[in-house]
DNA sequence: TATGAATGAGATTTCATTCAT
DNA sequence: CATGAATGAAATCTCATTCAT
């Protein structure tokens, strides 16, 4: 009998190994590792990283696309549970969502990148699907939204973006090198020392609350 | 000492030919131009680039400096303007910043690329000298906002920080390339088609009323 | 042993499917399509490619060898019927031999590659066997020729040899990449466009006429 | 003073030494060597090749080129000195132009790749200017040929043309593989070892007492 | 026999930076 | 100061071939 078609499980759980492996050296070293890397790191021949990606930075994106996707996942029931009141909604969304992405420092990080980097070398067509998928959660996430929310009738997909533009922003303006060791220390760059989940938690507050409260 | 004072001045007016090339070609092309390209545009030999700048790097963040710069002196005076009260300060502050910033697409574009690609290989002295400058007009423009606004009393130069992640994190979320041509008939797209000053403009808005709005 | 026989059927039907393929793509492309594309247009799998070829270049070869077969086919009774005077046998040979080989592109252009390219990666005994059967054609219409040529006695394999040099060399000197288009129009390049089936009957029978004619 | 840009003497002279590497480690390899091989020769550092020459490719059009060049150079003279009857003329031309021939591998064996192989990743400029001095050659030994023999008036250049085919063809006729061992022994093969030279001269002969008697 | 996943050598080219002049 | 030739590290991706099933 001929060696069957690799499974969908299969599949996926190569394409599992090598994100793994891409996530744990981006992790470690901050900066998009070379094809070379990924392989070795995941124990597989150069050659064999493009059966199941088509460029490196398609990897990435794929990595991005995952990590959205938790965060949608963990997003719709915390949307579902706001309460309607503004203040109220605020204090409920913005401590749980600056905790969540306070730990997934790759997500912010790469999402960083996509602009810049990723999409200089990416396929038109993985391209549109990772852009779907983000188009698609947020028009999901919006829906729930709106139905907590009259305020935002009809832009609660529009607001749901915002709010991802300030986290991946913040997290932006207030990363900095690891090796940059005098930020550490220097008094006069203290701004740019300040916590990022401290700051994200109240950035959404304001945002949220700003964006509910009657007028 | 003139003949220092004319070094000087020659100096400066050639950092400045190279800043103009870098950014028209960066403008035009979308992407980081090579040395050889500013050094062309610029009129001068490549390894004169070196004369003025230490890495290819170093020439951007000096054009981000530098927007940032135009961008702080022209917050300044809109702070010193501001209304007390939230509703009036969000409407005073919200559409000016968006309509300024919608206009600065490199400023924009390049702050996106400062972590991801621009600090990678950027000598520690002109990093440090970048932050420093960030951290210095965030203090002033801080002071000014919290002398208008005693709700943000002691975190003036954090909320305007929590502002720039917001602006530069809502451009990225909205950005796309030119090329993706299917980005701008696709139904499913539209969410990610939205005008960035009008979004920009709600999402201050909401903040900065979130922000300031007694509770 | 009919089970034999018939797997030596499926054989050859397997290898003729695999060379149909290989010569479209190539009359297609110009270009030596990869074993994956040959595998996918014969609708087999990439390794069965290597059941009947020992390498990419052992199809090509292949498919020259049959291209030749064919040829010598056709040629061995227009030299019988050959005139024996020179003008009249020059007038026989040349119309019939370039119109011929103006319908076969690909011989054409697959002997070009013949040294270039395919023998670097052939195995010694396909190498042996395709110009074994090279020799013997030659040899066979040689001694046909010779029989109505007495001033080529001993030299008719030789002479077609010639003809044959003859023959590929003129088409590649006159071929060029589709792509080429200024060579269409320039005027200066008019000698490298001329018409492949009239220059290669003129230079055929001259060659023809001068090595029969009585000096 | 600033370092000024290369004289054209020293650019001719890079030139040639990379020239000179690339064609004696063809000689020896009978492949195209890569570009570190040619680097590495030439004793100078990978990246520079590319400032002498755009692609891989160019280098042995280049070589191509110059043999071209120095071809025609001892044509032009040859045919001025032809002599009008057929039978002399052709004399005249076939030995002094096979053994000239039989001395320059490298052409004879760069020109039957150039179609196949060299062509593939020329660029466009680099090719038709190729094509060009090979147009304005056999246009100007064309009419020196014209000149001589009224029988090929308006033909001369396209009876060059097919003598160069001649000649590139029948050298990929019985051109083999130096490794090739087994040609040299087995008598079935016999047709395939034959001279070069001689075989190039008799078939030069041949077409050009063809091309030129009366008839 | 048939499959197709896996391999991994291998090659081209770019480009930031240096430094002799 | 200015130049631009020279450097050479770096990195992606292809593809013929193998071999476990």
């Amino acid at each position: 009998m001929p060696r069957k078609a690799l499974t969908d499980d299969q599949r996926h759980a190569r394409r599992a190994t090598l994100l793994a492996a891409a996530q744990t050296l981006y992790r470690h070293s901050g900066q998009l590792p070379t094809v070379a890397q990924i392989a070795e790191a995941a124990g597989v021949a150069k050659g064999s990283v493009y059966l199941s990606f088509r460029t490196k930075e398609a990897i990435f994106i794929a990595l991005l696309e995952d990590s959205f996707d938790r965060l949608l996942a963990g997003l719709l029931p915390l949307l579902r549970a706001m309460p309607a009141e503004a203040e109220a909604a605020a204090s409920h969304i913005a401590p749980a969502l600056s905790a969540y992405l306070a730990e997934q420092r790759e997500l912010l990080s790469l999402a960083g990148m996509a602009n810049a980097v990723l999409e200089q070398n990416l396929p038109l067509a993985e391209m549109l699907a990772f852009k779907r998928r983000l188009a698609l959660g947020l028009a999901q996430a919006g829906a729930v939204l709106e139905m907590r929310t009259p305020r935002l009738a009809g832009r609660g997909a529009a607001f749901l973006l915002q709010t991802w533009g300030l986290c991946i922003g913040l997290w932006q303006a207030l990363d900095a090198h690891p090796g940059l060791v005098a930020l550490r220390d220097e008094p006069d760059l203290a701004i740019l020392r300040l916590d990022f989940r401290a700051e994200l938690c109240h950035a959404l507050d304001a945002m949220w609350f700003g964006a509910l409260a009657p007028r």
